[in-house]
DNA sequence: GACGAATGGATAGCGGTACTCTCCGCTATC
DNA sequence: GATAGCGGAGAGTACCGCTATCCATTCGTC
């Protein structure tokens, strides 16, 4: 197919196509004149990853990049690749890091058993510094409290999520199922998470019968 | 405290605190001369909520104005305040719904026995339609099982916050702590989320001694 | 009470991001 | 052979969240 169908069947519009194949997004199609290039299943697929992964992963370009690159490695174990992916999904934040925040990270990881070495320093264990960080700078500074309950309920979604990964074929397969379900888990997550609060609210606060 | 000291306490330049203050954001200081305003710690506590909204909640400024003026309503139940507030902190997204992830969220409703009636046109309802959509469009229709799980998860994390508020006094204190708790959790939630990943993945695949 | 720094207030400008537009010569299709 | 669409490249746009500049006034302190 050539672009104005792959926009058609996608939804994205031509001109944002070809700046998304000009930002190495895409991989350029099949030449078959000099100014005609034939794409196919393949592109579309991508497409549609590139607009999952900005729309609902809300990633910037420069990190879609990052991912893709991350994708397309040909060259690594699977636990690397799915390394080096998880750092590409996570975006630090930018906030200062309280010290105590950082502790409270450290004694979550001490009681967890982690073997702190190799995570310390990735973004995942800055993103939870930084958001403890804003917590103790609203007065929350009781909130870390909240992380071993957090962890109690995400060992049952990570096990569900796990499960869902493995059930897919090959390796390619896992590593792009794990980028999709943990963005698209992210937002999913995030949304029953607001169901399961209204509905408790609804629960607890019978004040007042109606108005 | 004038401009600068509340700029100096809260580490917010003091041109973006004017900016704040023009945007409606932060309440102007009271005035002791045409051109002098006195900030009291009220105001360093907003703009430190402002500043953790934006930073870690990932609002926009226009966004944050909606939550604040949800926080600032003085007549309504405490039920349909945080109602209000849960719409603020909840942005819809803006891809394209597939009626068949619109249909995965009734079921999905009909099975928690929702009464669906006041929620399917909220936002929160929204940004599960838009991810759940998004799944699909990338072929993993098969995202929509990890809803009961999650669910199952969600209801000891939604729990834990429910207890964590419960220890607050004043409604006001109640409220402003669920939007707290809300958009700080979804930081710390994708956190240990990836860390529970990364866990599991070490765990599972030993491929390879070391390299 | 003089003087430099800071203040409140208003308007304009800036830098980044994600597109979107325009133009070109060429090509598929009718 | 007309017309619509194409690939490719550069410039332009819209929005967002600040940031810079200016002004008259006032604070701090000497």
């Amino acid at each position: 197919m050539r672009v104005g169908e792959l926009s058609k069947r996608s939804g994205v519009p031509v001109p944002t196509i070809k700046y998304y194949l000009r930002e190495g997004l895409l991989p350029a199609g099949v030449l078959t004149s000099p100014n005609q290039a034939h794409y196919d299943d393949e592109h579309l697929r991508r497409l549609r990853l590139v607009r999952a992964l900005v729309d609902v992963g809300d990633l910037s370009i420069a990190a879609v990049r990052d991912v893709l690159a991350a994708l397309d490695t040909r060259d690594d174990t699977l636990h690397k690749k799915l390394g080096l992916v998880q750092e590409a999904i996570s975006q630090p934040g930018t906030g200062e890091l309280d010290p105590l925040a950082v502790e409270d990270v450290l004694a979550f990881f001490r009681r967890q058993g982690e073997e702190c070495a190799d995570v310390t320093d990735s973004n995942v264990t800055h993103m939870l510094a930084t958001a403890l960080s804003a917590a103790r700078s609203v007065g929350h500074d009781h909130f870390r409290e909240l992380l071993d309950p957090y962890l109690e309920g995400l060992k049952i979604i990570a096990q569900a999520d796990v499960d869902y990964i493995a059930t897919r074929g090959s390796t390619d397969d896992i590593v792009e199922g794990m980028v999709v379900g943990t963005l698209i888990g992210d937002a999913v997550i995030k949304a029953v998470r607001r169901l399961a609060h209204a509905q408790v609210s609804r629960k607890v606060l019978s004040d007042g019968p109606e108005d």
